[in-house]
DNA sequence: TAAAGTAGTTTATTTTATAAACCAAATTTT
DNA sequence: AAAATTTGGTTTATAAAATAAACTACTTTA
């Protein structure tokens, strides 16, 4: 009846992230938390389950000498969130 | 850009049963376990949050001698539950 | 009448989300 | 050129949530 909804994208933060990854080719960590309005903190932390889990690729380096995280979504993390979508519409029709 | 997700309705368990819910006139305790496959225990603490907030009215009765839980949208739940799904919708698309 | 089943509730544990505190380097102010 | 502030984060502590396990109360069956 209802499908399972995959618990590392039932989370407001991480959702947001992935649906501002999945329509750009690329997003940086100040971007991604003034997009969000998340805290820092909040933002590192969810960032790295992401990570972990696969579905966002991150690359640290320096934009002049500023550090910079850049995120990018992963093949995988694209099907999960497709699959995640897919489950979500088994609750709201 | 992402319109917030009330916390209450985001929530597997308490939106499979608002997703019954809305759908039927009432539904009974046993029925809502089976549906949703949740434990007793579980299904108890959410359907309290669920009254509490409003969204749902319980009723306590008996169906012969055994006791009879039966549940019912309220109007100010089916309006939740309608900006919740518009909320996802930011998020979805 | 003892054992097992039904319909739940309460309590305890685990997991999660979030905020607060912190760090290192860069920039700005005085 | 120090001192203070800002930037770009991470780590740690706390609060909130989800979940499971244990329990209650009553009923049915053997």
């Amino acid at each position: 009846m209802f499908k399972e909804l995959n618990p590392l994208l039932h989370s407001e933060l991480r959702l947001a992230v992935m649906s501002i990854l999945i329509g750009v080719e690329s997003a940086d960590f100040v971007y991604l938390r003034e997009q969000t309005g998340a805290t820092a903190g909040n933002l590192s932390v969810q960032l790295d389950k992401l990570a972990k889990a696969g579905y966002i690729g991150i690359e640290k380096g320096f934009r002049g000498k500023m550090p910079r995280t850049v995120c990018r979504i992963t093949e995988v993390g694209r099907d999960a969130f497709a699959e995640y979508v897919d489950a979500l519409k088994s609750y709201i029709k």
